[in-house]
RNA sequence: GGUCCUGUAGCUCAACCGGAUAGAGCAACUGCCUUCUAAGCAGUAGGUUUCAGGUUCGAGUCCUGACAGGAUCACCA
């Protein structure tokens, strides 16, 4: 039993026996006292005063002189107004310390022998990735590692959209205009070539559209007659035939997209268990229609069209299949769901996807809780906002998207200059120069995507956004190396910092009580951070917990101590502190250094 | 127009699901490198939490209604 239990329980305890009041320990709790006052726990009196029927101050005293009696830990207590503040002694906070020295990762929950899927990045292969999708895969891994420490089994799938109009455009272009080039010639990497001739097709197309126009046609027809739109819209259809040419063709431009994509992945740092492809899923879920039409989840139309009645979830119609037979996105996304679950038999399914989807998936988990999947009540979006640049809204076909892998580049350019510039860099090799660069620059974009609430849209400014300096990845990857130096120094001069040599230490200051309260929230955080599917928290977590550190760092000595179990404490705190870093940041897919 | 999301310092974000005097970072200003890394630390200044009501001991947080921004409402994906 943790503390904040036994607190609880003993206040209730004191109800009973002080106020004649039976109190369940499950109905209230404790918070941390704020930092302006003294104490560790507080216990809030207001809700309780017409039990205690006294006024908050006696309440509160009676409580707290009770806790103090029946509790070794409670060392002292004060109330102000409505608050009873509770201090816990220095030697429970020592002891809880060394328990904490000792454990494994100070992060990690029991395995719950139970599986759950992570569904992120799903690319159209028609374009290269931008900055959206940068936030979708550093939500997604992040995600996947916080539900891993949790206890889950996960599953890290990606569905590649590698079939559909959008890339039948890339070809109609490539076929026009691309005289056989190929990434080698064009000096191009393949995800970048292919989404040029995305680009070069819309540019035809709208010139197309505007001659249509000239000559006499409405604006809506000219957009269903210009050439290359009929254009690819043929490849489609023969695409769906099986025609070897048009099939090749594909082949072809997807693997140059492919290729493009593992070298973002492997820069980003992030790796995928399962692949699906639409071009195998594409066609699944039909049955399901039939199973639907069976079972009156769904009904049929008098043209053939079959459409789900979800008035009873609060939704309204929705088709699920064409009249002539053809499916659509939402029956396709119907078979994949189960699909994922017969191949991996998960009890929960996360899908990572932007909120301009949000009605799709409560469609969708709506159909599948009807059909009474036995998964269908651990389906999950999380649903992330859209970043923003200061122009406004991204657009692919307008040129306005920030591209991943120029960001990237820009990046580690950045932190390039900035080490160079605070002549941080003596003694590194040229490798393990640029090794801290990419660390760096990579570190500051992805601390800055997860730092925000997933739900919320946010504002990616180039020139601003990203900084080396306050709440940022670099921040705390400093903090990390600070600790490190500290680390090395103590094996130099050989010091024993075990949890043995550190009991003598009782003498504990503010800061040093105020990291130890921190260090053992991390598991508080991880839990939270699971439970809400919000890598933010843990952002938030190591931000509070650097800052805490370094204030701790610039107050208090450590070699300069003459005292042997003073340096074995602070070196013990420090290395602990650099062990919790290492284990949130990697949560958040981010390496530290040990130099920077 | 219907539905959903968002609105907090000049800017970017927090606020542990209703608790104390709403906190950080950036930008501005003032101090601190003869000590374990100054990518740091300490401090000053900056707020009618978009607005108006309501619920209660207590509201940035819950409810109602405005206002502003965004998303979505295809036999598109």
């Amino acid at each position: 039993m943790d503390i904040q239990q036994q607190l609880t329980k003993t206040i209730s305890n004191a109800f009973q026996e002080l106020f004649d009041h039976t109190l369940d320990p499950k109905t209230f709790s404790l918070q941390a006292t704020r930092k302006e006052f003294s104490g560790d726990y507080t216990f809030v009196l207001f809700p309780f005063l017409k039990i205690t029927k006294s006024a908050p101050e006696a309440s509160g005293a009676k409580i707290g002189a009770y806790l103090q009696e029946k509790l070794p830990e409670v060392a002292s207590f004060n109330v102000v107004k409505g608050f009873l503040n509770i201090s816990l002694s220095a030697a429970y906070w020592t002891e809880v310390f060394l328990q904490l020295i000792e454990a494994e990762d100070p992060g990690s929950f029991p395995a719950k022998g139970r599986k759950v899927m992570v569904e992120f990045s799903s690319p159209n292969t028609n374009k290269p990735l931008h900055l959206g999708h940068l936030r979708n895969n550093f939500l997604g891994f992040s995600v996947a590692n916080i539900l891993e420490a949790y206890g889950y089994e996960v599953i890290k799938a990606n569905l590649v959209n590698d079939r559909g109009i959008h890339i039948c455009k890339s070809m109609v272009a490539y076929e026009k205009l691309g005289e056989n080039a190929s990434p080698e010639s064009a000096g191009l990497k393949g995800d970048h070539l292919v989404g040029k001739y995305y680009v070069l097709f819309d540019q035809e197309y709208k010139n197309q559209i505007k001659k249509l126009i000239a000559e006499g046609m409405t604006e809506e027809l000219a957009k269903k007659e210009a050439p290359w739109m009929k254009a690819a819209q043929e490849m489609l259809v023969k695409w769906e035939a099986g025609d070897p040419h048009t099939v090749d063709l594909w082949k072809k431009l997807n693997n140059w997209v492919y290729q493009g994509f593992d070298e973002t992945y492997r820069s980003l740092g992030v790796t995928f268990d399962q692949y699906y492809y639409e071009s195998d899923t594409y066609l699944l879920g039909k049955d399901i229609v039939n199973e639907g039409l069976e079972k009156g989840v769904f009904f049929k139309k008098e043209n053939g069209s079959v459409w789900a009645d979800l008035s009873s979830a609060g939704l309204d119609e929705k088709l699920v299949l064409r009249a002539d037979g053809t499916s659509v996105y939402m029956t396709q996304d119907m078979g994949t769901a189960d699909l994922k679950y017969k191949d991996h038999g998960i009890e929960k399914s996360v899908y990572v996807v932007g909120n301009e989807q949000d009605y799709h998936f409560e469609v969708l988990f709506s159909i599948m809780r009807l059909l009474g999947r036995p998964y269908g009540e651990g389906l999950y979006h999380l649903s992330y906002g859209m970043v923003d640049l200061p122009s406004g809204k991204m657009k692919s076909r307008e040129g306005t998207v920030v591209d991943a892998d120029d960001l990237i580049q820009e990046m580690v350019d950045t932190a390039r200059d900035h080490t160079q510039e605070l002549g941080k860099i003596e003694g590194f090799t040229q490798e393990e120069a640029e090794a801290l660069y990419q660390m760096l620059g990579l570190g500051a974009l992805k601390y800055f995507l997860l730092k925000v609430d997933p739900k919320k849209r946010m504002l990616f400014n180039p020139q601003e956004s990203i900084e080396f300096q306050g709440n940022t990845g670099p921040f705390i990857q400093y903090t990390h190396a600070r600790i490190a130096a500290i680390l090395r120094k103590a094996s130099q001069i050989e010091l024993d910092f075990s949890a043995k040599s550190c009991a003598p230490y009782t003498d504990l200051q503010d800061t040093e009580r105020v990291l130890i309260f921190h260090l053992t929230d991390y598991r508080n955080k991880v839990g939270m951070a699971a439970e809400e599917l919000s890598p933010a928290v843990i952002a938030q977590y190591l931000f509070d917990l650097a800052k805490d550190y370094n204030r701790f760092y610039a107050e208090l000595p450590i070699f300069s101590e003459t005292k042997a179990e003073v340096q074995a404490f602070r070196v013990a705190l420090s290395a602990q502190v650099a062990k919790t870093i290492r284990s949130g940041m990697k949560l958040l897919g981010i390496d530290v250094p040990e130099k920077m």
